[in-house]
DNA sequence: CGGTCACCGTGACAACGGTCACAGCGCTCG
DNA sequence: CGAGCGCTGTGACCGTTGTCACGGTGACCG
């Protein structure tokens, strides 16, 4: 089945359904079923655009499979990445909830599979199930949270080499793997995906990167970083 | 009437009901009853702190009347400012909500009245009541709107120039009053504090004020600024 | 009325990092 | 298999800005 644009449209393929629950876990039968009758599961090419800054909110996002870039831009071009959203992410929901325009781009960074479901009948759902209501407050509270978070990051850090130190530590909480060797984590981000996340040039992420593998911090290989001397980064957090 | 700490409680004064109602308003009866019948109204002397990050969140606090300052601190001892509250924002939410320790430090700018609903009751009122809730989720939405853009006006610019520009924007559009010789808007701040929140150190802003002040673009008398050529600070955003 | 304190203003200087320019390298695709 | 392209790595340069140091001014207070 194919949706405008050439997209597949994904019939309760096994991915959505599961990792919806993170929004509609444990709701009732009668809100679970109208949540599913108005759902658009479409998959999206990578490159693909959910929604731009400056527009009108078209419903909210749910993160199934893949990666979805949230970024802003400035009048020059610019661009500074918010969020990597992964499985399970909910994008839109501010938007949508107060109403205002998006103040975000959300693009694809590999075919991913997203479950959409209109402002209306999300609003409506919110309207009519409290579990739902509820739900969201917290979701909600966890993106101001992690906003929050990030903004202090780049407030507080002095220098790159803090910022990045930060945020490979964050990395390595959010998805980082503990061996022996130290802990492992898959950054699945070109060089200057990071110097927009973290607010800085490509030539810069590259040499402090370059300078970390030299003092032994981290070891590098492919798109798998190693932190081996996590003292050393929180060492650089704090001074 | 003293409540711990030798503050004043204040009882139902005219500001705390008026601006509560950013909150709590067309509350039913029963709800708002039940949020009057819970709630701490009391006053702070100027510098009072009502939570310290890393603290497990006490409850909601709603700003009646004065100024809150809600900031992080690094390590080494630097304060970032996240935001200034000011009557009718709601402080400590997402923490309540998302039940995570508090992610910023809220200290007292001036004398001011808040009152307090504890995260027990407050949580209650949340499950009984649906529109506490779909208010609550507006409010949080709210929140992550302006962490977004706060986030993306310190990512996005690169001078310190462009960011005091944009701060001076929004403090007008949020406080602003417009004249003929321009848009006037009393900040309450010292450059150190305007530096805290933008990012930068006391003598950038002091300079960078008295550049534009030079220019013409901006008039500054005791705690009132005038800002006299708009353009000039929204052409500093952009390139 | 002199002392103290908080805040503003300013100069000198070093360094961090953005920018430009270019080279190497691995991939894809015709 | 060579061309083209995207990504990484590196050197040179210089502007912006943080830091230190100090002086000035107004408010408050004993």
């Amino acid at each position: 089945m194919k949706a405008p644009y050439g997209l597949d449209i994904c019939e309760n393929c096994q991915a959505c359904t599961v990792r919806e629950q993170r929004l509609i876990c444990n709701l009732p039968d009668r809100a679970l079923a109208e949540f599913n009758a108005a759902k658009f599961a479409t998959v999206y090419p990578k490159g693909a655009v959910l929604f731009v800054e400056g527009q009108q909110p078209m419903g909210v996002f749910v993160v199934c499979s893949g990666r979805v870039k949230l970024y802003g831009t400035s009048a020059d071009g610019k661009t500074y990445v918010l969020q990597i959203a992964e499985p399970g992410d909910v994008l839109g929901l501010s938007a949508v909830v107060s109403g205002r325009a998006c103040e975000a781009n959300a693009e694809t960074l590999e075919p991913s599979h997203i479950t959409m479901l209109k402002r209306a009948d999300f609003l409506r759902l919110l309207a009519t199930h409290a579990e739902m209501s509820f739900r969201t407050s917290q979701l909600l509270a966890l993106t101001c949270h992690r906003a929050h978070r990030q903004a202090s990051a780049i407030g507080l850090a002095q220098s790159a080499r803090e910022k990045l130190a930060r945020f490979l530590l964050d990395s390595c909480e959010r998805a980082g793997e503990t061996t022996d060797a130290g802990i492992r984590v898959r950054l699945l981000l070109t060089h200057a995906e990071i110097g927009e996340i973290i607010g800085t040039s490509r030539e810069t992420v590259t040499r402090l990167l370059g300078q970390l593998r030299k003092e032994g911090v981290i070891a590098v290989r492919r798109s798998t970083i190693v932190v081996r001397d996590r003292d050393a980064l929180t060492g650089n957090v704090h001074s």
